[in-house]
DNA sequence: CGATCCATCTGAACAACGCTTAGATAACAT
DNA sequence: ATGTTATCTAAGCGTTGTTCAGATGGATCG
């Protein structure tokens, strides 16, 4: 894997399209969505305006790029909080909060994820799969048992779903700050919140 | 395209800021987002390319004004919501759907509005006096009764509202076409959902 | 009534943007 | 070596947000 190296750059860069996504991703960060211009980008590569548009059909299609390796991201972090809880509950709580703080954490890049799917009406197929979306929902199966049917194991999903994508977005917002700090963290803030929704009341009987 | 009144207007507007603000909604409803420009707004108006800037800041204090309409048009949705139920638990869940689909009737419009915020990092201050949120937060605590804390109802409330925006944004995506027309339109849909949300299991004990 | 002030609007300009086209360059195949 | 194809550049088009000098006219005060 030819790593992007000082060394002088051939003519023909080799793998600018991968390199195009990394120099999104580091504008993205440091510059925030508003800096994201596909001219940015190209300056960040160190290649002319142009050259983007033989690896990309538009922005839109590289912003699409940036938003598939977010995803595969999120779903790497989903995994790792399933994996750190064995109590059913208490790991869906902690899949909340990493999602939450996935996209706390990674602010710009979330936005990018979310803009493309809106401009798609869609969620990422893969989600559907394999991805961040049915990690949800097999945690909330084991969780629930063999006795709930398909469908309210679909809405319990989106709605685990809706209440995660909801708190990541407003729990930014400065009005919260003190009842935040009043908690004791941000951490505990989310778990709060998610304690209030009670996502499991349909499925807690126990 | 859609030209103003042809009745021949004083090189002085007379109330240009308002009429800005009705041609950027105009634009938003028609065109959507993506075509919402500074200048489209002032060729919308018959005016000049700099003349909104004689009423606003930039770009940002417009969609600033356009949001605030928009948050105006949310508060009296839900009041009327709130006024169409008699049962507590009832009037929450209405409110929650007439949330949700304000947001779907105006996608635009709501998008807006929340963009706003963000660049702001804080929801619009008229929310917590008297406005929307004050609204669902003083119908949970009529629904809870006396017993809670305060601290408990702020947080039902940004359950509530995380549970609503979240929704509003995905229930739009087309993975759940399927669902909606099995459970019988969007409305069984949404009410499905804020079921499974069961955001009453903190203070439901009736 | 007339002069003046000042908010309002225009026209022209600037830099930056997304995107296209024509042409240069390098890698690859035959 | 030759031709083909993928890749990149340079230049340019139309658009955007924003600024600025100057035109316009309603309001205020003499």
């Amino acid at each position: 894997m030819t790593l992007a190296q000082p060394e002088a750059r051939p003519y023909h860069h080799g793998d600018l399209s991968r390199a195009l996504v990394e120099a999104a991703r580091r504008i993205l960060e440091t510059d925030g969505p508003a800096a994201l211009s596909l001219r940015a980008v190209a300056r960040e590569a160190g290649v002319s305006p142009a050259a983007p548009y033989h690896h990309f059909k538009d922005k839109g299609q590289l912003l699409d790029a940036v938003a598939h390796e977010g995803w595969v991201a999120l779903d790497a972090a989903l995994m790792k909080a399933r994996q750190d809880s064995d109590d059913d509950r208490r790991r869906m709580t902690s899949l909340g909060v990493a999602y939450v703080t996935f996209a706390r954490d990674n602010p710009a890049l979330y936005r990018v994820m979310y803009d493309c799917s809106r401009d798609k009406d869609a969620l990422p197929d893969q989600m559907k799969e394999e991805g961040a979306y049915c990690q949800v929902r097999n945690t909330i199966a084991h969780a629930a048992g063999d006795g709930v049917s398909e469908i309210d194991l679909e809405l319990a999903t989106i709605a685990a779903w809706c209440a995660g994508h909801g708190l990541a977005e407003m729990s930014g917002f400065k009005q919260f700050e003190s009842l935040k700090a009043l908690l004791g963290g941000e951490e505990a803030f989310l778990k709060a919140v998610f304690d209030h929704l009670g996502m499991f009341a349909k499925f807690d009987r126990g």
